[in-house]
DNA sequence: GACTAATAGTCCTAACAAGAACTAAACTGG
DNA sequence: CCAGTTTAGTTCTTGTTAGGACTATTAGTC
């Protein structure tokens, strides 16, 4: 019998993560803001604001999409920029008080729409699929440095 | 001890997507294809051709998205398309003599790309990872239509 | 202290993405 | 046969997306 191939992994990973983002996406643009623009404001509830920087990494968007998803937040009055009292060159990103009160607002009803897809999950089911993908992720990025 | 939260597996689910997204990409870029475009020739390859609607389902592209996507792959003349026998309305798309041939140079070298990220995977190791993924998905989308 | 390298953001391009409105062709009940 | 509905693709709009060139600023080195 020959070694299981790695495709249907593959396969499975591509469809389970459409799966999500159509399952989240489709709540998120019921409360007026895209999943890139979600994606911010909930990085940035509770906390003192973070540069740019800081924001690319916690929320895998890239610089130069992030200064647009950032203008488009800003024109919405949700966050505001200010220099960074420290470096020149970064800038201090955080939320405006109408951007703390949709989080507030939009986080815990988007946490509990996601929830929904946990029911049947058991506590030892949650922490098994955690350790796979967890794997799963270290072996992609272990071969992106590799190459 | 609360039971254990759902969010760090989306956490990884988006990570480990991406993990792979860039793995992946990185390497098809190299070869003259975007992913999408790799997506479309890969799902030709080895087939007499399908319409825009199977196509879609097989790649998980929507329509709109695909008509630009094949647009750009005549040009490239790798993918043709020609009206179907049955259907006034829907058309076929297949590869190119030259898109048959990109298909057979570049189909098995981003496999073998691919493979690399699953050196250390045993079978055992293929099977749980894609038994994880497949009922992650399933709740997923289950939770979706319920919505 | 000048030179050089690294870093933070911006701007640009080409492409993808979802969804909605639209056209044309095919089905369906009466 | 025929009005009404569904389906296949195209088109349009808005908003990412990655990546590379560019600017300003900071940091490291001698």
């Amino acid at each position: 019998m020959p070694k299981k191939s790695f495709l249907p992994i593959i396969r499975e990973l591509v469809r389970c993560y459409q799966a999500f983002e159509s399952h989240s996406a489709g709540h998120i643009r019921t409360l007026g803001l895209t999943p890139a623009q979600f994606d911010i404001v909930a990085t940035l509830g509770n906390t003192d604001g973070m540069s740019f920087k800081q924001l690319g990494e916690k929320t895998l968007i890239t610089k130069g999409t992030l200064t647009g998803v950032v203008d488009r937040l800003v024109l919405k009055r949700l966050v505001c920029r200010t220099a960074s009292p420290n470096d020149g060159r970064s800038q201090i990103v955080c939320l405006t008080s109408k951007g703390e009160s949709l989080f507030e607002d939009i986080f815990p009803a988007h946490l509990g729409h996601l929830r929904r897809a946990f029911g049947a999950f058991s506590g030892a089911d949650l922490q098994q699929t955690e350790s796979v993908l967890r794997s799963l992720r270290v072996s992609f990025e272990r071969a992106r440095e590799e190459t």
